[in-house]
RNA sequence: GGAGGGGUUCCCGAGUGGCCAAAGGGAACAGACUGUAAAUCUGUCGGCGAAGCCUUCGGAGGUUCGAAUCCUCCCCCCUCCA
């Protein structure tokens, strides 16, 4: 049902935003035109990977374009695709991927609820898989399918095309999974379909599909890919570059306000709830000198902890940061370790490997000659240096290592 | 089926018998400077209570006083021809 707050320039103002691609907005209004005037919400379809149930903040850039059609009342399919994740490999990355049990699945399901609720309303939100239609396909079905399209059309994807011409190998199966994942538009009725950037010719393949099954084609909307906290990459677990979506609040807060200052303003049009203007505002301050780059970044450092836990979580992960590594101060609480007391001194590399704050005694006698290691807020320099074995320190390794360590 | 190229420490990548725990770069970590930003500089970057010793160069054997380097067999990847 749409919801009457919005008018149809509004929806389409709120859709286009942040995104890339549009095809087509003139189909689009239309959709929407016909929804308003049906009361029937429009199909919005998404499409995740089943064997990457760990969601970080380049995934919720899609996930936020699907909470603004939800917001606006259509009907929300997150499409999980786990009869492809059962097959194998998409990216040409051709690592041979385990297949995935029907338990792996229904597990990983779980996960991504957890995560996805954190944005998105779960009563409004369908979650489907595209096993459901495609396991009852039959090979017949199947030769049907690939037969809707050549292997002209196929090698203009980009990331075929590349590969053909550099010679790269490219597996008979990888030509399928464009024809799949149109195939879940066509067995979705998807009014619209949304993706990353790199999905694009996937997501038109589902356009050419539903026209071949007589359905009206989906809209195509697709969203930037996020650079990764290295400003380079992609945000990928992988490359260690992300933000995850369940990550603690304090790493959450830190990891944002260590990226770098040109990174930030990517984060703020992709992420932020705030309006456009008040971006393109606080963008005008940062370059006039009105405000100082790091106050911007902690505005959304704090935005960013608060969706994934609240108001007050943010706060306290907000205070900590301050405390700990602007004013160098040890954190409220941190881990305790507790050992035996006893008459013999402990070698300290020692204690710090037993702690886990270090690999092995190795790095502990590195990290205390390059002055990283403090004892109750004392520098320790020698590498032999042993502590009473009585008592009770606080160590702290580097700039975000710390313990304290009791003796009974 | 035939021909050729290749598998090196987290990644890329040098290394064709001792000077190799293995160049160089990247990443990472630590220190200085800072705003846990960027840039820069310095140091570390297999393990070990550090002397020296131990384990590493796809796998298993072998040659040699000595092997990442030579030989044999095997596994895997890639390209071309068919």
């Amino acid at each position: 049902m749409t919801d009457m707050a919005y008018t149809i320039e509004e929806q389409v103002t709120l859709i286009e935003r942040g995104t890339v691609d549009v095809i087509s907005r003139k189909e689009l209004v239309a959709k929407l035109e016909k929804s308003r005037d049906s009361g029937r919400p429009l199909k919005i379809k998404a499409g995740f990977d089943p064997t990457a149930p760990d969601l970080h903040l380049g995934h919720t850039v899609l996930i936020q374009k699907l909470k603004h059609f939800q917001e606006m009342g259509h009907e929300i399919n997150f499409l999980i695709g786990d009869f492809t994740g059962m097959i194998g490999d998409p990216t040409g990355k051709s690592e041979t991927r385990k297949p995935l049990t029907s338990a792996d699945v229904a597990r990983n399901a779980e996960t991504y609820k957890a995560q996805i609720f954190k944005i998105l309303d779960p009563v409004k939100t369908r979650v489907v898989f595209n096993s459901t239609w495609l396991a009852k396909l039959s090979s017949h079905d199947f030769i049907r399918l690939a037969s809707q399209t050549t292997v002209a059309r196929m090698l203009e994807r980009e990331d075929f095309s590349a590969r053909f011409k550099n010679e790269r190998p490219i597996s008979i199966h990888e030509f399928l999974y464009p024809l799949i994942q149109g195939y879940d538009s066509v067995a979705l009725e998807a009014d619209v379909e949304v993706g990353g950037t790199d999905q694009l010719f996937n997501l038109l393949m589902g356009r050419t599909l539903q026209k071949t099954w007589g359905q009206e084609p989906q809209v195509v909307l697709t969203v930037p890919l996020l650079e990764g906290l290295d400003g380079v990459n992609k945000m990928s677990k992988s490359l260690g570059n992300y933000i995850g979506i369940n990550d603690p609040a304090d790493d959450i807060y830190g990891k944002v306000m260590s990226m770098a200052d040109t990174l930030m303003f990517r984060y703020f049009d992709l992420l932020s709830d705030l309006a456009t203007e008040d971006i393109t505002r606080l963008k005008a301050d940062l370059e006039s000198g009105a405000v100082h780059p790091k106050a911007v970044k902690q505005q959304l450092a704090r935005e960013l902890t608060a969706r994934f836990h609240d108001a007050a979580a943010a706060d306290k992960a907000a205070a900590n940061f301050a405390r700990v590594f602007t004013n160098h101060d040890l954190p409220e609480d941190m881990p305790e370790m507790t050992f035996p007391a006893g008459p013999e001194p402990i070698w300290l590399p020692r204690l710090l490997a037993d702690c886990g704050l270090v690999k092995g005694t190795g790095e502990a006698r590195r990290l205390i000659s390059q002055q990283a290691v403090t004892v109750d807020n004392n520098k320790v320099n020698d590498p032999e240096a042993t502590l009473p074995a009585t008592g009770s320190y606080l160590i702290k390794v580097g700039k975000r290592r710390f313990c304290k360590v009791i003796f009974t």
